[in-house]
DNA sequence: TAAAAATACTCCATAGGTATTTTAT
DNA sequence: ATAAAATACCTATGGAGTATTTTTA
């Protein structure tokens, strides 16, 4: 016998993805934002479609379309999250008074930009949201959500190696590429695009910790280890290094004030720009917040979108832990 | 690496579980009426205060007693379940039209007397809620809520026979005890109460279906087969049938307008009075019924609660299913 | 033929179970 | 000493993953 504990109603995950779905009109690209594989979406929907009893979506291979009744429910959905967000952030407010601030750890990276036309949207958007930027290095940021030190955090993914995510709960906000960040002389300076290949034999300016181990298993992916004479912490100080003919450097923006560097565009897979917040205790603003967080980088950064979320993900083994403190 | 899908605060099932344990202060009546084990309590309890960074409940042997923080979350969360459940039901109503109606299952042990002051209370509490009475033999009644033929159903467990729960929320409303029915002038009929073994050598009058296996493995767990003269499905017409001097027959409650019967409580394990429902289709309006038909069950029988829910349920192999038709 | 969703299966995390220990009256 | 909650350990279920097949424009 199971005696399940009491459910009020059906989950209310299912119809968060629905919602999604029925905004998106597309499983792989609800799949994306909701950082979960396809079949994932897929056995939901077809979940709540089998607890409901009737059909929410028309599927084709050509796209999806919501029936009369998908239709509805995304309205009644979309409302209803909202009351129950409504609803819930009394209560977590009341229990966390010190969280009438979000706080949101970034990396540098996105500090010249993104976090300012964020934070301008923030301002228009919601006036009385007080927000606590925190910029971090990204080895501490995963830690630093675990810990409750920020509500949010803002970076990109490395792409080649694995990543200890969990208590996390990771939100896709957008995709970007390489860059190669050369001076404004280097003799790929005009390059429409190049490969990672080419840049085997350069001087390289390289990131530390985990970006670093990345970027080092991606070139090994290529087939060379790369000569790196320099490393540093954060974008503005490797940017600052390449300035001063150290070498060239990867970054995965375009930021500009660097007008004696050129980027040039590395031929390679896009990079995931994602949020994460903790998975257990999520702030009761944050979810608003995502929806600005990701319009910026749709328009800051050209995205394409290539792949749905996981696909380096779990089943890889323990994955690694960021350094800087305990469990908690 | 863990991809959790989009969550909405904490789990809600949690939060039903701390104003359960809030209002009884006790772990252990709460897994009653939740009618899950008392340590499935503790650790759903010890989830929500790592969440919320704060105790909610100083616990001792002699009881339980709120924080002041607990007594704000009870408060607060109280409200926000209630709002909650007033935010799904118009969704929930708008998909299911047909549902402007509750339809309860029960067997016919509790036809006379429990149902009919559970109706008057319905009557006064929530006079716009359309009931619909569907009085079922106990073996067709769990298909009836798979099925969704009724939305929600009364009943007493079997307290021997392992029974198939699965696709089930129970929840337990009550408890009796068994009760020997025999004629007037019987050698019994005057006893304060007996034990099933006196009662080996006696002709039985047996229900039918799982109720009657339960009652054939009972006596077989006191060392003795019943020597059962004639079965019936319901409680009715056995009474009748001991009326007619056929033999003595077990029932879970003294019902009124037998007067030339006698019932003699049985030394025994009491028997839980639970109601189930559909675990992923909940009907938006059988909560509130829950509480009614909890109390209408604490005034009409004798409920002492002795050990908390589970105890004979999972773990057991894979029980059995009850007949009649399919898995819908 | 290509792109999207569905299916098949595997695996792991969660959460509930039982049995037992700890604690406080 | 007793009753309640906590702990330890185990198991089952569900959900999400990858790989693959099916479908239809």
């Amino acid at each position: 016998m199971t005696f399940s504990a009491t459910r009020l109603g059906f989950d209310l995950r299912i119809l968060e993805t629905f919602v999604v779905v029925g905004r998106e009109l597309s499983y792989r690209r609800a799949a994306e934002i909701l950082y979960v594989s396809q079949p994932a979406v897929s056995q939901q929907i077809k979940k709540l479609e089998r607890q409901l009893g009737f059909t929410l979506l028309d599927r084709s291979s050509s796209g999806v379309r919501l029936t009369p009744e998908g239709a509805a429910l995304l309205r009644a959905a979309e409302r209803a999250l909202g009351d129950l967000r409504d609803t819930l952030r009394p209560i977590q407010m009341a229990l966390r008074p010190s969280e009438h601030r979000i706080r949101i750890g970034y990396i540098t990276t996105w500090a010249r930009t993104e976090i300012p036309s964020l934070m301008a949207m923030v301002e228009r958007d919601s006036p009385d949201l007080k927000v606590v930027l925190e910029s971090y290095v990204f080895d501490d940021l995963l830690q630093a959500i675990r810990n409750q030190a920020i509500d949010l955090a803002i970076f990109h993914l490395p792409d080649v190696l694995d990543l200890d995510t969990s208590a996390l709960h990771l939100m896709r906000v957008g995709s970007t590429q390489r860059f190669v960040a050369v001076l404004a002389g280097h003799r790929l300076s005009g390059r429409e695009s190049v490969t990672l290949t080419e840049l085997a034999d350069e001087a390289w300016v390289a990131a530390t910790g985990l970006y670093a181990e990345n970027f080092v298993a991606l070139c090994a992916k290529h087939g060379f280890t790369p000569n790196v004479v320099v490393s540093a912490a954060n974008a503005e100080t490797m940017l600052g290094l390449v300035r001063a003919g150290l070498g060239v450097t990867v970054v995965p923006n375009q930021p500009p004030g660097w007008d004696d560097l050129a980027f040039v565009p590395i031929e390679d897979e896009v990079l995931d720009i994602v949020v994460a917040e903790h998975r257990d205790a999520p702030h009761p603003f944050a979810r608003p917040l995502v929806g600005l967080i990701r319009s910026t980088f749709a328009t800051a950064v050209a995205s394409r979108g290539e792949r749905y979320g996981p696909g380096h993900g779990p089943g890889h083994g323990p994955g690694r832990t960021a350094p800087a403190g305990g469990t908690r």
